[in-house]
DNA sequence: CATCAGGTGAAGT
DNA sequence: ACTTCACCTGAT
């Protein structure tokens, strides 16, 4: 399946954005992505053009809509203009998007990301799916339901490297295992009142909450402040960021200030 | 081997 | 309301 992308579309971009914990660099200009119980393969063959290793019909149904094709992203880039350090950002991170990701899998692995590299995170996330996801080849396993996560031992789960982050994901998985259609309610709400939800949920703070909601739920004005975010804010607004001037794409601001901000710093 | 990692909640001012 | 602190454990 071949697909013709005239937007920003930065496979790189993308995988090193920190949005995503299973979105990894295969071979040269390929990635290899595990969502919504699938594994695709993704390679760039020319410039604006994909190669897809996927039917017609899911690229149509799961991926169109995972890299969120209907949205516009070089003209939200283009609106970042009137500041010399976000111009710089939002042109070293051309080709970001964000991605329409699992809601669900997003809230435990955001809890997972609490005092976690992102390659830790990947690993505790890798041996989650492992030990009780749905396989789906030999190398790759679904990110688990709640009651799959509920069905193994505390111990097992344990052994995922989720320290003191378990008992956060047990309450997270009774939870939408008691409310199967919980995690699909709350996109009802707006935005304040989704924040609010997801903060009751124990080990959801601000970070977390906000990741979630940007990520998971798709509302593109969050603006999760993590630790780069709060070095480059600091190094760049010594007198504060003022959260209207891009309003409501403030996450997607938030993307490219951490792309750049941490690819010329780490 | 010590330090740090995309924070949070609880305890203490 | 703000500040401080312990916390599991993999990665470097």
């Amino acid at each position: 399946m071949e697909l013709k992308v005239k937007d920003d579309f930065d496979l790189e971009v993308i995988a090193e954005s920190g949005q995503c914990f299973r979105f990894n660099k295969a071979e040269n200009n390929t990635y290899r992505i595990v969502a919504f119980g699938r594994v695709l393969t993704i390679e760039k063959i020319k410039e604006n053009t994909f190669k897809l290793d996927c039917s017609k019909d899911d690229c149509k149904k799961i991926w169109y809509p995972y890299f969120d094709m209907d949205t516009d992203y070089s003209a939200i880039r283009k609106k970042v203009g009137d500041n010399t350090f976000l111009k710089e950002c939002a042109d070293y991170s051309k080709g970001m998007r964000i991605l329409r990701q699992d809601k669900w899998e997003m809230i435990i692995s955001f809890i997972i990301s609490q005092r976690k590299s992102i390659p830790a995170i990947k690993t505790s996330i890798e041996r989650l799916s492992k030990i009780c996801g749905d396989k789906i080849d030999d190398e790759n396993h679904a990110f688990p339901t709640p009651i799959q996560i509920l069905s193994v031992s505390p111990e097992k789960l344990a052994s995922c490297g989720l320290g003191y982050r378990l008992d956060y994901i047990i309450k997270a998985a009774e939870m939408f295992y008691e409310n199967p259609l919980l995690v699909e309610e709350m996109d009802k709400l707006d935005d304040e009142k989704l924040f609010e939800e997801l903060k009751k949920l124990q080990g959801v703070g601000d970070k977390v909450a906000s990741c979630v909601a940007l990520f998971g739920y798709h509302r593109l004005n969050f603006f999760p402040k993590d630790v780069w975010i709060n070095r480059a804010l600091c190094e760049h607004f010594p007198d504060g960021y003022d959260m209207s001037l891009y309003a409501p794409y403030n996450g997607v601001v938030q993307q490219y200030i951490f792309f750049a901000y941490r690819s010329k710093n780490k």
